[in-house]
RNA sequence: AAUCGUUGCU
């Protein structure tokens, strides 16, 4: 048993989860579910989701039921592809078997829904999980202040600024990142670099992703000289990697 | 203990 989960383990570290699931199956072993979930994320991850389906169809087949985390990490998997119609189906499953989806997942497909442009839907799903009860969190704000912000729908993003710190969530160096990129790639330099103050006034550090996003916004620009700066303020200061 | 979500460049 040690030796089929070195064996296992080997695999998996090797990105090959199905030799991994064959190992276990040869053994007649019965993974449990955080197997199962553990596999379907790291097919989801590679893009593989016929396996990524296939699993969690055997996983049904076994006598496990899917959770809540099965169902959402097959959502992820899906919005990554991006196959909306499937994500849909399989959040409309998850409704059917009676299994609550989380503030995780409605994030998940609020995400996927700004990348396709779909705000509206966005918009309907976030309204959607306050009505079931649901709390966006901290995630969830940045990650719809990102859709709009992207859009260039720059007064709405700065109005779920409000909105979130009204809920009672302070803007993370994450949300600051996504208003100063958002307003860099649309030109407005100097209202980044005013947030950019901002953030360091309430004690938030930037980090790499800040000075990137700055730096390239810049460098796209053609403004190599206040680029340069910007690089040379971030080596004298101690900027955490990630 | 171990499985799912957000920001830049590449």
């Amino acid at each position: 048993s040690v030796l089929v989960t070195s064996v296992v383990e080997g695999y998996c570290k090797a990105g090959k989860p199905k030799e991994a699931m064959n190992v276990i199956s040869f053994f007649s072993l019965k993974p449990n579910i955080f197997v199962y979930n553990s596999f379907i994320s790291m097919l989801c991850a590679d893009g593989d989701m016929v396996d990524a389906s296939l699993m969690f169809q055997e996983m049904f087949e076994s006598g496990l039921l899917p959770d809540c985390v099965s169902y959402t990490t097959m959502i992820g998997g899906y919005c990554k592809d991006p196959d909306m119609k499937r994500a849909f189906q399989y959040f409309g499953k998850m409704l059917k078997c009676g299994i609550k989806p989380t503030v995780t997942t409605h994030t998940l497909l609020i995400d996927a829904c700004c990348r396709s442009e779909d705000l509206e839907m966005a918009e309907c799903l976030f309204q959607k999980m306050k009505t079931e009860g649901l709390v966006p969190d901290i995630v969830t704000y940045n990650t719809i202040i990102n859709g709009y912000g992207k859009k260039g729908n720059l007064h709405k993003a700065f109005m779920l600024v409000d909105m979130m710190r009204s809920a009672g969530i302070s803007p993370d160096v994450t949300t600051y990142n996504i208003i100063i990129d958002s307003l860099i790639k649309r030109g407005f330099t100097n209202e980044a670099k005013d947030i950019l103050d901002e953030l360091v006034r309430r004690g938030i550090s930037p980090d790499m992703v800040t000075f990137t996003s700055i730096i390239d916004g810049l460098s796209k620009k053609g403004d190599f000289e206040e680029a340069f700066l910007v690089w040379f303020y971030m080596s004298e200061h101690d900027v955490k990697p990630d």
